[in-house]
RNA sequence: GGUCCUGUGGCCGAGUGGCUAGGCAGAGCUCUGCAAAAGCUUCUACAGCGGUUCGAAUCCGCUCGGGACCUCCA
């Protein structure tokens, strides 16, 4: 099992990854909140963790991954009207909260495979482990690190990070924040009464009486906080400490700092030791965001439906956009980016077929024909491995790929000669192209048609009956209009001449 | 206001001390009935100023610009 070392956000600093158990690795990443269809900002960190979930699996490691699906609802903290997103909008699309949160459910699992990005081995629900959370807040509370308030129960930070930073667990060590500043920061808190301090954090929330989403707990009727759920699951299907926890850079704070004062509370250890983060997707230099209102819904971005967008791109273009930039730097969203991305994978992907189609078996090569191609060839080939294992630089192994793409072509056209290289070092070729590109980087054959390209064919083909017609060719006309017809294409001739089409 | 990241050629983006990144676009050529595809060649870089160094896109300082987090957020 070759090594790899990541960016570990918690000691700021690339690491040599090694599994708690060798050979097994557990992994947690955090999922959709299900309270609306997922956007471009979505499709990073899924694809990101769905490439080390690949070479994880890719390098032997057995892998348990467990990517959660909140669907419960997360709430304004120090919000100004503490409202739950997911029951807001189901009282305005007049639906049943489970039967929303199904909707979004499913059409995430549906991006999810236009992806390629594999199923997670657990996928876990907010709502299907209240239980579990209720038991682990009321461990909280019974610590002395929560307490109770008109029916919510609110973490003490303050108290923890007193008594758990002399331990090394200080609240703020992954997000690298000093407590006492911000503390410090003056910031206007209107709605602060139930809370001892502003650090503090909701592990529980009563209720209100219009309020849809509502379990019955030992504080009264309410629902849980928006950073108990993970740990609650995470240790629940990973153990008390694992290997690793994923999610977007925004996430990092609170969320995830909350996460690791609640484990710690309950289990007196960090829960996971590789903490990575994917950054962020911009959109003309501004993150994509509710707030910003300049998301781009998945189904739009496929489909081409929004007004930022001079075209659709397809699930591999925009996985392969993706790739083309290290998952630790900001990508910023432009349609000339994702037209040249979409050339760029056309070309590689062809010349993957090309490569494919090489003959490496009838006959032994050994001695190359061009040595100092042979030579730029393998280590080409061999650093590949090289940079996926220095932090997953996806960008610089497609570089490297890309590098090969005119040999491929020239042995293809004659202009190289297939006894150049050695049969070895092809077989390396086709080996690691079929690896990175298929295995490890999930890509596929996509479906070449789509509706403008169809609509551009059916004139065509409309245009040579038209001419045939016109020649009172009419054997030729019907045999069109007949084959289209028995192929699921029924043309019509409209009164001004022209012609339309349908699919039937 | 606090904390942190960042500024690479027309566009997107690797790269952390010396060695071609790569993609897309542009130009010329080859191939081709024409075109497309493909191949070959090629032009545009390292925000600015200062410093460290034999040598900096890469380290340090300052200036200017952009962004993120601090609030739901991938």
């Amino acid at each position: 099992m070759s090594s790899f070392q990541v960016y570990n956000s918690l000691t700021r600093q690339k690491e040599r990854f090694e599994s708690l158990i060798p050979g097994k690795v557990g992994m947690y990443v955090c999922g959709p909140t299900v309270s609306g269809e997922s956007h471009l900002g979505h499709a990073r960190p899924f694809i990101t963790f769905d490439i080390l979930y690949r070479y994880l699996r890719h390098l032997g490691y057995e892998v348990r991954y467990v990517r959660n699906i909140t669907d419960a609802g997360h709430f304004e903290e120090e919000g100004r009207e503490s409202e739950d997103k997911i029951s807001k909008k189901a009282v305005l699309e007049k639906l049943e909260p489970m039967e929303l949160v199904q909707k979004y459910t499913n059409l995430f699992h549906w991006a999810m495979r236009e992806f390629n990005n594999l199923e997670p081995s657990i996928e876990p629900t907010a709502t299907g482990h209240i239980v579990e959370q209720i038991v682990m807040i009321e461990r909280i509370i019974a610590d002395g690190y929560a307490y109770v308030v008109n029916g919510s129960v609110y973490f003490d930070v303050e108290k923890y990070h007193a008594d758990f930073g002399a331990k090394g667990m200080q609240y703020g060590i992954l997000s690298g924040r000093i407590i006492e500043d911000q503390l410090e920061t003056t910031r206007e808190l209107e709605f602060q009464d139930e809370k001892r301090s502003k650090m503090d954090f909701a592990l529980w929330k009563n209720a209100a009486p219009e309020h849809i989403m509502r379990w019955k707990s030992p504080w009264g009727i309410g629902f849980p906080g928006w950073h108990i759920e993970c740990s609650a699951m995470s240790s629940k299907y990973l153990g008390e400490e694992f290997d690793i926890h994923g999610g977007g850079m925004d996430l990092q704070f609170p969320h995830h700092e909350c996460e690791i004062a609640q484990s710690a509370v309950c289990h007196h250890k960090i829960p996971a030791r590789f903490w990575l983060h994917n950054n962020m997707i911009t959109i003309n230099g501004r993150k994509m965001g509710k707030s910003y209102n300049n998301v781009i819904k998945l189904s739009e971005l496929f489909s081409g439906a929004h007004e930022i967008l001079t075209q659709g791109y397809s699930p591999m273009t925009v996985r392969f956009f993706i790739l083309q930039t290290h998952y630790r730097s900001t990508l910023d969203f432009s349609n000339d980016a994702l037209q040249a991305a979409e050339k760029g994978l056309r070309r590689l992907w062809e010349a993957f077929g090309q490569l494919n189609k090489l003959d490496t078996d009838s006959r032994a090569i050994i001695a190359a024909g061009d040595p100092d191609l042979e030579q730029k060839c393998y280590e080409v080939l061999s650093r590949l491995d090289e940079d996926m294992a220095d932090d997953l630089n996806t960008a610089k192994v497609l570089a490297g790929l890309f590098e090969l793409v005119p040999v491929i072509n020239s042995i293809k056209d004659g202009h190289i000669k297939i006894d150049a290289l050695t049969t070895a070092t092809l077989r390396m070729m086709k080996d690691q192209f079929s690896t990175y590109l298929v295995d490890i980087f999930g890509l596929k054959e996509e479906r070449k048609q789509d509706d403008q390209k169809l609509g551009a064919v059916l004139q065509l083909i409309a245009e040579i009956r038209k001419d045939a017609r016109s020649r009172k060719d009419y054997a030729t006309s019907d045999k069109i209009r007949d084959q289209l017809l028995n192929a699921g294409i029924q043309l019509k001739d409209e009164k001004d001449g022209g012609v339309s089409w349908e699919l039937v």
